[in-house]
DNA sequence: GTGATTGCAAACTATTTGCAAGAGA
DNA sequence: TCTCTTGCAAATAGTTTGCAATCAC
């Protein structure tokens, strides 16, 4: 594994990244760098996050939306893409962990990952929306893990 | 549901984006059509593309930060995306059936659809990057289905 | 005829890159 | 010291948009 020097910039993004629970884009991340670091510059976040993206010590979010999204939790978990306003949520569903365990028996070979994404409505576009389980009635065991 | 107009041009870009197996880019898509209609403009593809996803009739594969894809089979399937070349192709898995039906369980409230996506290497560049199912040794089970 | 669609070109957005100056080991 | 990293600004890539002309119904 690459070892990446220790600057300031780069020590106050993962910083800013693991801090907050959201999944910022490069310039959303830069806007909340930059209060505490007011002349960093855009290309400085994007370098940076590639970098770290590459080390393993983020994740890089390419599934959702136009927009590159980064998330400072490595830990695998589910992500739920928001129809309305693009935001992407940490999903828990129980039971998935025993889907993951499945899936990760396929990698080998030429599959090297398998992710399990999903799109809705994140909690705020649902409430603004009146998107209620109702929605699709009949699927029961959905209202039990949306809260 | 939008009703759309028969245009020379929306026929052409589906009929070739239901020809060919590939996920083709707009542009890639662009040249296909431009050997049947070769004034067609880059513009109405993309315009187009946009407009037969928003209704269904094909499916939009977006990965951020990268070229978006178009997929003329809307059926449930997977995707194997290669890390190497950017391409996409369809996978199937022995078994996988059972976990989207898992996945489906999950649909409902916030949840509107689930998917299941592969990151990889596609057959062209596995080969010339000599890719091999040891490479991952330990899952077994993955040589199984992969050739 | 009227609203939808087209070709064209310019605009826009997200991301990457070249370069000289500066910081870290 | 010497390489890695930074800030800046320009470049790039992919996509979207405004507009006048044209087409489908």
């Amino acid at each position: 594994m690459i070892r990446l020097s220790n600057t300031n910039q780069r020590r106050i993004i993962i910083e800013e990244l693991r801090r907050i629970k959201c999944h910022p884009t490069a310039d959303e991340l830069y806007e909340i760098v930059r209060q505490r670091l007011p002349s960093i510059s855009l290309g400085t976040v994007y370098r940076n996050l590639e970098l770290l993206a590459d080390c393993g010590e983020i994740l890089k979010l390419e599934f959702a939306g136009r927009q590159r999204r980064f998330d400072g939790d490595i830990r695998r978990h589910c992500h739920l893409r928001c129809l309305h306003c693009g935001s992407v949520e940490d999903i828990r569903i129980p039971g998935v962990e025993l889907l993951e365990r499945e899936l990760d028996k396929f990698l080998g070979g030429r599959i090297r990952a398998a992710q399990l994404e999903f799109t809705g409505y994140c909690r705020d576009c649902a409430a603004k929306l009146g998107v209620t389980p109702s929605a699709s009635a009949g699927r029961s065991r959905a209202s039990s893990f949306m809260n």
